[in-house]
RNA sequence: GGGCCUAUAGCUCAGUUGGUUUAGAGCGCACGCCUGAUAAGCGUGAGGUCGGUGGUUCAAGUCCACCUAGGCCCA
């Protein structure tokens, strides 16, 4: 007779290979159709007192493909959604995009080229809404072929009409408190073309520019009594004359040493380090013979940092007249006059100073550089900027108004020859790289124009919001000191942006005084028509249609549309407004969820906007994930081609492996992928999907509702086994609940290998296999195995979506249609579980000891599988106990055909098997043959086959 | 250059307020077994000077300083 077809194989549909990339689409369809994610969030809406989780979602940027961090932040964001609705809770998700902005804007040019110059703004803004939404779109597929849940068909858009209007409502309620002023900022500007540019729009090329060394004369005495009554300058060098009528200050490094030289009977103050080159250029005999390198060479920058002090007397031919030294600190405050301007100016510090050229005081025009501006705002210097948009001077130039400003150079540095103050050759040039318009080609400057800011200190904003930080939870910790850091230090918040694709400053200029009209009824009037037809409506309509009876304060009725848009950061910044408040879902929310980069970015710009319209942070925690880099640890660059696109990764692996990947690392430091590590997911996905499977086959004709065994009635290595389960659970929703996945994945991956499939499963698979279908001993092992795959199932759903939802429908009497339907798994350890679990801990211990010595015998030839093998184990005292009370089942436990206990320390003796071979159950028995029947099976087998 | 952070076996992670003589786990790897979870399953084993150097301490992977490598954000 053929015995096998008796034995009670695992039978299941859940098939062992998991083909993820062709399946997965499959249960995305089915997750469509079903609509499992509207039915899961209206099913705990439902629930009455269900508390509401609100993660709110922080909007990728419309253009290009997602790459592996999107993947990650998104994953990381289902993967807590999910939890939250199988856990009761309402937690709807709302995906985002943020859509305005230069990048966009950027791409469109090019795709636009020379068509661009005659579109009007709206048309080009039409152009940025169709490339963003085509982003949109793909990015769309891509997210939810992530198997990412949310409200993908209604998702939130920052270029939406209400969306756009939302922006101005909030800009408008930050002028109505009083937090926006206008102000001066420099930008890149081409005077060509009399545009502002952006960075990216900046090209550097060769360029010639006058190399002046000019003598600033100090009105302030230096600090230094040798040097009383002695009138003394101050030397810079610049290759920009045209910015010297907007000098403000002069910048000293705080921590160089700066000489006072006598040159021909002046005291001339330059940087101890730069005296050599400095004189080689203007004055080249007062250098030791022989040592005369050019200036601004590399040997003069060598010869300048290369020497100390001593060195720097040798070369000097009289290093008597370096009169006196001082640190850069000292020089602070120093007064001087500016050589033709009717004004005085101050020395202040700055770290932004260099030797690697000039004279270690570097000449500052607040209106003309980034640098000069940041420190002039520190010192409350005005910015000055005395050049229009076409490069002409203004009055504020004083005699140069009028001129353009390249077409002044000469002119300046012919007027400084002639009043003295010019030191170098006034023909001198220098070739350097300059930065040039990317369209025109010409040379840029560096300009400052009137702007909107965000004031961070009226009513004390940075203050309440540095109070704030400290109301928030942040995981991980230290992402308090960072945004605390940079609040504490930044400087207020410029709006203004010189762009098109954006939404506009709800701002009107009156033509006659050319003063702001910031109204409430008039912004509410733009975001009315915004509302109605985006933003374009601000450059179609006409002020007047926007300005009723508002009058200028002079009593002007004209008014001209400002031009410059809102910064991006203040679009997704104001996302509390424009997506949660309106949405009824409660600000502050529960959580948002970022890159770490983001504390400069969304947490902050978020942070800002809501401390100033409501008075708090907008969120009551903040996580926070690393970055992805690569197998070896480096960033990823497509110039280093070491990018890894989950379109490549779900291609080959799938998205479960993928999101197996985003569970198992610590994602709260930057996490790693490569082919190594994904294969070792899929390695260890295997793992997992096998526990499943065999689970599931091991309930092949098992029915929950009629053949599960009461808890108490179980037998005692099935309620370990429970007891275990239970522990998993636990530990699994702790992982859950804290956020911290990887602990999840490294708990499931050691309860599937260890517990179950090399211990549990192993152990009961005789009684599984051969016993009585429908006996009592069978049907607690099935009773058990349902719970284990019940609970693997549902708990790895938030991370394994796809293979839990299609091993749920292989589950036997499943409770619900969808796996996400059906909850988390609320069980109960059994009453003796801590009894259990020290009994069996106990047995194993002696387990391992037997395995040992079967592996030696094993090794000896003398068996093969363990069930070719008898033991005697050796034991005393409370072990002997132990193993006595547990004799019947230790055969099962080892998994061999006999055992006997003996006295004596502990120790096992391995023999081969006496009695013979059932040919059903496989093991070594004194009663095969028993039923005349059934000659070659043991009495147990015959009798479960009656 | 500044702010914040990281560094434990090939990979992913544990290592509780510094304290058990040989620093753990899973995977992978090597060797073996089984062929009734079979593109599976089981067993045994080999892998680490805890990034480096110095220090504090009776005692440091665990605290401090510096260095190196790397990441994010600024300049």
């Amino acid at each position: 007779m053929d015995y096998k077809s008796t034995v009670h194989l695992p039978k299941t549909g859940f098939a062992m290979k998991a083909n993820l990339p062709q399946r997965e689409p499959e249960i995305l369809r089915q997750w469509e159709e079903q609509a499992i994610f509207q039915r899961l969030v209206a099913l705990n809406a439902g629930r009455p007192g269900a508390r509401r989780f609100v993660l709110h979602d922080g909007p990728p940027y419309a253009n290009g493909d997602i790459h592996i961090g999107h993947a990650l932040n998104k994953v990381l964001k289902d993967i807590i959604v999910k939890y939250r609705n199988l856990a009761g809770e309402v937690a709807d998700y709302i995906p985002g995009w943020d859509c305005h902005g230069l990048p966009i804007e950027l791409k469109v040019d090019k795709e636009l080229g020379p068509k661009k110059r005659e579109m009007d703004r709206p048309a080009i803004i039409e152009a940025c809404r169709k490339y963003a939404q085509r982003w949109i779109d793909k990015q769309r597929t891509s997210f939810v072929r992530l198997g990412v849940f949310g409200r993908w068909a209604t998702p939130y858009e920052t270029m939406s009409r209400g969306y756009e209007a939302e922006i101005v409502r909030c800009f408008a309620r930050a002028a109505e408190k009083g937090f926006l002023y206008r102000g001066k900022k420099p930008v890149y500007w081409c005077i060509t073309d009399r545009t502002a540019l952006a960075e990216a729009e900046v090209e550097y090329e060769d360029h010639t520019s006058p190399s002046i060394l000019v003598a600033f004369d100090l009105v302030s005495p230096l600090p230094s009594p040798k040097l009383a009554g002695r009138k003394a300058r101050l030397v810079i060098w610049t290759t920009t004359p045209w910015t010297l009528p907007a000098n403000l200050a002069i910048a000293a490094h705080p921590d160089f040493t700066y000489v006072a030289y006598d040159l021909a009977g002046t005291v001339l103050v330059v940087a101890k380090d730069l005296l050599v080159p400095f004189l080689a250029e203007v004055a080249p005999g007062e250098l030791a013979v022989g040592d005369v390198p050019a200036a601004h060479s590399p040997e003069a920058h060598e010869a300048a940092t290369g020497g100390g002090g001593t060195v720097l007397a040798e070369r000097l031919a009289h290093p008597e007249r370096v009169l006196a030294s001082f640190e850069g600190k000292a020089l602070e405050g120093l007064r001087y006059r500016h050589p033709f301007m009717d004004r005085e100016g101050p020395v202040i510090l700055g770290e932004h100073v260099t030797l690697e050229a000039g004279t270690g005081l570097v000449h500052t025009a607040t209106g003309h550089g980034q640098e000069d501006y940041a420190v002039g705002l520190r010192y409350h210097l005005p910015i000055v900027n005395p050049v229009d948009g076409a490069g002409r001077f203004t009055a504020e130039a004083g005699k140069y108004v009028g001129r353009k400003i390249f077409e002044a150079n000469p002119e300046i540095v012919k007027d400084l020859h002639a009043s003295g103050h010019l030191l170098s050759d006034p023909k001198a040039t220098l070739r350097h790289s300059y930065p040039h318009c990317w369209r025109c080609h010409n040379p840029v400057v560096f300009r400052a124009t009137d702007q909107w800011f965000l004031s961070l200190d009226h009513a004390d904003l940075r203050k309440t919001t540095l109070a704030e930080i400290d109301r928030v939870r942040w995981i991980p910790h230290w992402g308090r000191e960072r945004i605390h850091n940079m609040i504490e230090n930044r400087p207020d918040w410029c709006l203004s942006r010189q762009r098109t694709w954006g939404v506009p400053i709800p701002v009107f200029y009156c033509e006659q005084c050319n003063e702001p009209l910031l109204s409430q009824a008039v912004m509410d009037r733009v975001a009315s028509a915004f509302e109605a037809e985006g933003i374009e409506a601000w450059y179609r309509r006409e002020p007047k249609e926007f300005i009723k009876d508002e009058k200028c304060a002079c009593g002007g009725t004209t008014f001209r549309r400002e031009q410059d848009i809102l910064d991006v950061w203040f679009d997704s910044g104001v996302s509390w407004a424009a997506v949660v408040e309106k949405e009824g879902l409660g600000v502050p929310v529960d959580l948002y969820l970022e890159g770490s980069d983001q504390h400069r970015g969304w947490f902050h710009s978020s942070l800002l906007t809501s401390v100033t319209l409501r008075g708090g942070a907008p969120y009551r925690a903040v996580l926070t994930h690393g970055f992805v880099l690569d197998g070896q640890g480096r960033a990823m660059s497509k110039s280093i081609g070491n990018t890894v696109a989950p379109e490549e990764v779900i291609k080959k692996y799938g998205a479960d492996i993928l999101r197996l990947w985003v569970s198992a690392v610590d994602y709260r430091d930057d996490v790693r992928i490569g082919d190594e590590i994904l294969a070792g997911l899929a390695e260890g996905y295997r793992k997992i999907r096998n526990t499943i499977r065999w689970a599931l086959g091991a309930l092949d004709g098992f029915d929950p509702a009629k053949d599960a065994v009461p808890v108490d009635e179980l037998l005692p290595i099935d309620r370990w086994a429970l007891a275990r389960l239970v522990a998993w659970d636990e530990k699994v929703t702790k992982a859950y609940e804290d956020y911290e996945f990887h602990v999840a994945y490294h708990a499931t991956m050691e309860f599937c290998a260890v517990e179950l499939s090399a211990l549990y499963f192993d152990v009961i698979k005789d009684r599984l296999y051969t016993w009585k279908e429908s006996g009592k001993a069978r049907r607690s092992a099935q009773t058990v195995l349902h719970a284990i795959a019940e609970d693997l199932v549902r708990l790895l759903a938030p991370i394994l979506s796809f293979t839990s939802s299609e091993a749920w429908g292989f589950l036997p009497g499943r409770s619900a249609e969808s796996v996400f339907l059906a909850g988390l798994p609320r069980r109960e350890k059994p009453a003796d579980a801590a009894t259990l679990e020290e009994r069996y801990g106990k047995l194993f211990e002696v387990r391992a000891v037997v395995q040992g010595k079967l592996e030696e015998a094993r090794r000896a030839k003398l068996i093969g599988a363990p069930l070719e093998a008898a033991v005697t184990v050796h034991a005393e005292g409370e072990q002997r106990r132990l193993l006595e009370e547990a004799r019947a089942e230790l055969p099962s436990l080892f998994i061999v055909s006999k055992v006997t206990l003996a006295d004596g320390p502990l120790a096992v003796e391995v023999v081969p098997a006496g009695g013979v071979k059932c040919e059903r159950c496989w093991i070594y028995r004194d009663d095969v043959g028993q039923d005349p029947r059934h000659p070659t099976i043991c009495a147990k087998c015959a009798d479960a086959l009656s």
